[in-house]
DNA sequence: CTTGTTCATTTACATAGGTTGATAAGGCTA
DNA sequence: TAGCCTTATCAACCTATGTAAATGAACAAG
């Protein structure tokens, strides 16, 4: 379902504008048959993938819609950096990041890419109000739509869909998906992990540079590159 | 916190009185004050547990009381078999248990021990509904109180309060969680995952097998003697 | 007390992966 | 075209950890 979205996404991104605080795009100010105004199809987007976990009433989309605020980034930008104590999540309409932590040697970990239609977020700094250990970084010039987190959490505890929206979410990309991680990490040796992260993520590895892609396996680019030679001998 | 607690429930388990289907428990079955009827200490214990995520409503603690079902399990029992499509969560009142998985070569990870004031559950299988990859062993005779998921779920819906702990519980126990364990398990060595194992876990080294730790750690037994070995000499 | 069982430790060897530095191989840009 | 980045590959060596088997220690059961 996902990646089906996510090309439906791509579409989009030729007739894209870029300018620097904000993005412009086609938009319909008044649908033609009932005279509301209506939103950029970044909102529309965003919304659509929304209501793929859990039905949305119009209010309540009306009011998400408000709260997001389009907002460009150029490559090697950051969204968020490192200590600082974040206070808005995003919407990926275009682009690609990555979140990224750094040990006290200096060492990279990329903890997650976010493609067209995911939520960027320092989750945890958000949660806790404490400085983010992780930096969320623009691999490709984004469009976001940035969301203030506390008008979020406001519109949560008023609206019941949006809570069970929000309740689906974290099943699907934290409980879900960090325990096949944690699993995986423990489990499966680095030639799996790549092979996985490969069919999980179609398209990514021609968007990323091999050592953004160890550093997410948790192995070093020479040791990538020792795998990719072995599975090409093998096969 | 949960030390803390954890130590308070600890004081009851002098008392308990063990039977094979349930166990029954010092109970009031009037308030002296106000002649309503009241709760056994486990789903007190219970009830305080959640609290101190979110407030609950009388009503929403009346309907959990009536969810949640005294279940015994001895030592060496499952709560939850590997393949099995589980229907119920769990809170522990006293015991301790372990989820974990068996790869394709047979090794197992322990991905989590559930002690005094946790909730056992194969979330991803009561998520999906699908068969869970984790089984749920009990490695001591263990007090449970055992909660039907689908009328948990109902329940939800139908209280807003309820939500509310729901997404905390997710938050604290999920997000947080599993992302320093991610990070963990990608930046730190076995060394400093043990040390960090013992801190964060005070007095469950004492009542586990080194094997079970090793497992948790993502290591072989045989590894994890040596760290100890070494961990001895440095200090 | 003796025996068997379970678990932790130890030893010897094997392997995945890290470290460092050299060497291509492409792309920009002047 | 020449030079300069950036990135991927490769080689040589090192280290943490796995594997397999032996030994020891604790302890429960007869």
């Amino acid at each position: 379902m996902w990646v089906l979205f996510i090309g439906k996404l791509l579409v989009h991104k030729s007739n894209r504008q870029l300018s620097r605080t904000g993005y412009t795009l086609p938009m319909r100010y008044e649908d033609k048959k009932t005279g509301m105004a209506a939103w950029p199809t970044s909102i529309i987007a965003m919304l659509d993938t929304m209501k793929a976990y859990f039905p949305l009433k119009p209010e309540t989309q009306a009011s998400l819609a408000t709260l997001a605020k389009p907002t460009n980034l150029a490559k090697g930008e950051y969204f968020l950096k490192s200590g600082d104590t974040p206070t808005s999540l995003a919407f990926v309409y275009s682009g690609l990041l990555r979140a990224f932590t750094t040990d006290v040697e200096g060492r990279e970990y990329n903890k997650i890419f976010f493609a067209e239609g995911s939520f960027p977020a320092a989750m945890v700094a958000l949660l806790t109000g404490e400085p983010s250990r992780f930096a969320i970084e623009c691999l490709e010039d984004c469009q976001l739509l940035e969301i203030n987190h506390a008008a979020y959490r406001q519109l949560l505890h008023e609206s019941d869909d949006l809570k069970l929206f929000h309740i689906r979410y974290l099943e699907q990309n934290w409980i879900i998906e960090k325990e096949r991680r944690e699993v995986e990490l423990v489990q499966a040796d680095a030639t799996d992990r790549y092979l996985a992260f490969l069919q999980r993520h179609p398209g990514l590895q021609e968007r990323l540079p091999q050592y953004h892609i160890a550093s997410h396996l948790g192995i070093t680019p020479t040791q990538l590159s020792r795998i990719r030679k072995q599975i090409l001998e093998t096969a």
